[in-house]
DNA sequence: CGCTTTTGACCCGCGC
DNA sequence: GCGCGGGTCAAAAGCG
């Protein structure tokens, strides 16, 4: 019977690439797409990983606008809407560095619900690379869905460029498993571009209050705001007692006092800073860097504290911050905010048996190509992966 | 003993 | 200017 699947897959494979070589020509000529959904397994791809706590991450692909996902319970399967189908297989999205402009939706069928998130190709490497090096550990098996914007649209599913309307983002997502990104890498002038697509606005409370206040002013895509807070690499560098006045110091060295200055007037830029939410019961979740935590703060309005926490890796200026969900104490939200300039210890020690050698080998084992297999419904595709539901929207 | 966590004080931006 | 809240510091305590 697997011989037959077999079979009728690569005959698939020989209809799929002539389908999706008529919807690239049918995109060259701006016209709207068919519903298109071939299926797809991708047994070596990674894009959810099983932290050791046991709950299961979903990894952040998406930059600009982000939006990230976190299952509330395990997954039994992963679904890309594309917007565009340039992607035939996730490898190829995660090399897509050179693809503009392109972005899907991974959809997440929970047994609790269902979600979504937005995907910008050209920064899905580098957010993978950068933040979840044990990516290669991960494991989803996944289907592939191609369908037109207009077909999106009536599935409820906003476009990149639609997010400025809260009111029609994805309206499938369950409650308490949507995951608000938070990033922020434009020019100082320009503020941190902070979208929360959330489907529902009440989740947006659960971020910090900064996040929130952000989000209500965000008017468009890029929602161009400025984050408050003085600069932390500045912060970081004050050696002299903060209870100390600055008068009381004749020590402190002229640096010191014009990076003071120089800061002075400056709004704090939020550095590459984005959200998970995960259910899960440990506060701490492992996502393979070594943290010390150096704060704890309540929260307002929150029973649950908020905990500080910076990357130990010498002169890695990594932070995070770990809270529950007021709304949902099952809920983990943990903020990261900037890039590690270093490999995680986690892949270090797992960086024995590969036989990769590229600097991405330093960080992670990348996803094998994925193969795609012969169309098949979410019933099918349920059952291939082990009997559990697959939410078909 | 070295590292991490705890915790109260302090700094800073922002709104009023 | 003041108070509030988020973020950070650093000494003390805890831990293996």
């Amino acid at each position: 019977m697997e011989d037959q699947h077999f079979q009728q897959s690569r005959n698939a494979n020989i209809d799929l690439e002539e389908e999706l070589e008529n919807i690239l020509q049918s995109l060259a000529r701006e016209e709207p797409l068919e519903s298109y959904t071939p299926a797809m397994t991708a047994s070596d791809a990674v894009h959810q990983c099983m932290l050791s706590s046991g709950a299961l991450w979903t990894l952040p692909f998406d930059l600009s606008p982000p939006a990230i996902s976190c299952p509330a319970t395990s997954l039994s399967a992963l679904r890309l809407d594309l917007q565009k189908p340039i992607i035939s297989d996730l490898s190829t999205a995660a090399r897509a560095e050179t693809i503009n402009q392109q972005a899907f939706y991974l959809d997440y069928p929970g047994t609790t619900g269902s979600f979504q998130h937005l995907l910008h190709l050209p920064e899905i490497e580098r957010e993978l690379l950068a933040h979840f090096p044990r990516v290669g550990e991960l494991r989803y098996e996944s289907e592939l869905k191609l369908l037109s914007s207009s077909a999106l649209n009536s599935t409820g599913i906003s476009l990149a460029a639609d997010l400025s309307n809260k009111e029609r983002l994805p309206s499938r997502r369950g409650p308490g498993i949507v995951l608000t990104s938070i990033l922020s890498e434009l020019s100082p002038e320009e503020g941190s571009p902070i979208v929360s697509p959330t489907a529902n606005s009440s989740f947006s409370s659960s971020l910090t209050d900064e996040a929130h206040a952000d989000h209500e002013e965000s008017s468009h895509t890029v929602a161009v705001t400025a984050a408050s807070g003085d600069s932390t690499a500045a912060r970081a560098k004050r050696k002299s007692p903060a209870r100390v006045p600055e008068e009381d110091l004749p020590s402190i060295t002229t640096h010191e006092k014009q990076s003071k200055t120089a800061k002075k007037g400056k709004k704090r830029i939020r550095e590459h800073r984005y959200a998970i939410q995960t259910r899960s019961e440990k506060d701490i979740l492992e996502d393979g860097y070594k943290w010390r935590k150096y704060g704890q703060k309540a929260v307002k309005n929150s029973p649950y504290p908020r905990s500080y926490y910076r990357c130990t890796y010498a002169k890695c200026m990594v932070k995070k911050t770990v809270e529950r969900s007021s709304q949902d104490p099952g809920m983990v939200i943990t903020t990261y905010e900037g890039v590690h300039i270093h490999p995680s210890p986690a892949t270090i020690k797992n960086s024995s048996d590969t036989t990769l050698n590229s600097s991405r080998a330093m960080y992670t084992h990348f996803p094998t190509p994925i193969k795609l297999l012969p169309p098949c419904n979410s019933f099918d595709l349920a059952t291939q992966i082990g009997g559990q539901h697959c939410h078909v929207p």
